[in-house]
DNA sequence: ATAATTATATGAGATATCTCACATTCGAGG
DNA sequence: CCTCGAATGTGAGATATCTCATATAATTAT
């Protein structure tokens, strides 16, 4: 991790302004995460309240028994945090970036007492969370009702960094709720149909001819909303 | 609809007092709905902000087609028209009791003059839908690992009323994601294994039977957080 | 470097779920 | 009462997905 000593640029990609302004205090700072590196872990409390402008990250929970599973993607405009700052925290989860992340942050100490009582920022943190739970319940109700060539399409699509598709099979697998088995299947599918690549960083992926796939599964969800 | 004079208990299922206690202002007024009423048309615009104290309801949405969709079903310690108050709300939606309604309101006019700056009211309300947002993630990783037989029998469970189910198959079908005739196979398997029985009002549910099957989908489910 | 664990791969058979076709019942209007 | 669209049921064949078994490659630990 690095911390970037320049001023927050106000360049917005959808995200509220308003959100921004308020996380700028005198106390903020910017800090960037190459990919692979550890934003939050779940073996330390959560010492910040994290806006992310840039990159994509997963938020993993490490059961009991050690098995792994991804619990969401997250991405440019998004809280990293804000569970533990409302004080509703339940189980720690581990943050990892996937590509390089920018993120602003505020320390928690700071946030729970200045923004515990700012009604703009509470506001905006409302707007957020309620966004984010109607992307949930739409994302929910269309992936469902898709095969998993579809999802197994707009997860790829969703994920893909610079061309290139990383992630592990076992994880994608589990995430996505099929069996690692099946997973394989249409893996080889879009391989033989070379919708997909396989390179020995990853795979590079054809997104010409998997949007078509993905139908609209991802309208929604990259909207700026 | 029917108003309600009496001043709010404090008994609580769960709920944030601390919410009650601000909903409860000198314009906060007490209505009950009737199984079947509509509590929210989305043919008018939201005129109240509602906490629901006690029963349940379903947010349906209608399609250009005039086909609708069960978005998801609330009951007692739910907001309703938080995502107007809020100034998000995309599609307008119905909300339908399922059972006898009562809950708190507050006109939304005076809602967004008071409680966009009241901070408790804010943290609250961030409280909520972060709490939704974790229920419903483990919901849905929950959900989408079990088969319907499981999912179903949650279901059934979930909105069973006094011992007896009346959902329509054809919105079940939908809102479980399958299909109308796979549907109908599990409940008849359902019926042949006398976890339900037929009678006009609706189907008598054996919960002892059910309980079983819907496996821990509800531990989390119904826990208060 | 070796061993141990984890991830990648593939096959075969079982079953959960889908699509389509069709019959019957139910409820709202004319 | 009749009619029509919706909701309920049922059958048969197709396919998406699962389970289990097993082999190899890739990582990680010793």
């Amino acid at each position: 991790m690095e911390r970037i000593h320049k001023r927050t640029s106000a360049q917005s990609e959808g995200i509220n302004e308003s959100t921004i302004g308020i996380m700028n205090t005198e106390v903020t700072e910017t800090v960037r995460f190459l990919s692979g590196e550890t934003i939050i872990s779940s073996q330390h409390s959560v010492d910040y309240l994290y806006l992310m402008r840039q990159g994509k990250a997963k938020i993993c929970l490490t059961h009991e028994n050690g098995k792994l599973s991804i619990i969401e993607f997250i991405g440019s405009g998004e809280y990293l945090g804000e569970l533990t700052f409302l004080g509703i925290e339940t189980q720690p989860k581990d943050v990892i970036a996937l590509t390089e992340c920018i993120c602003l942050r505020v320390p928690m100490t700071y946030a729970m007492k200045q923004f515990s009582s700012d009604a703009d920022f509470l506001f905006a943190l409302s707007q957020y969370l309620g966004k984010k739970l109607m992307r949930r319940s739409w994302f929910q109700s269309k992936m469902q009702s898709y095969e998993l060539k579809n999802r197994l399409a707009a997860h790829i699509l969703l994920l893909e960094t610079d061309g290139i598709y990383r992630e592990k099979h076992t994880e994608t697998a589990e995430y996505l709720g099929v069996s690692y088995r099946h997973l394989l299947y249409t893996f080889k599918e879009f391989l033989d149909d070379g919708f997909l690549v396989k390179a020995k960083q990853g795979y590079l992926v054809n997104r010409e001819k998997l949007e078509p796939l993905s139908a609209d599964i991802l309208v929604k969800q990259n909207q700026s909303y």
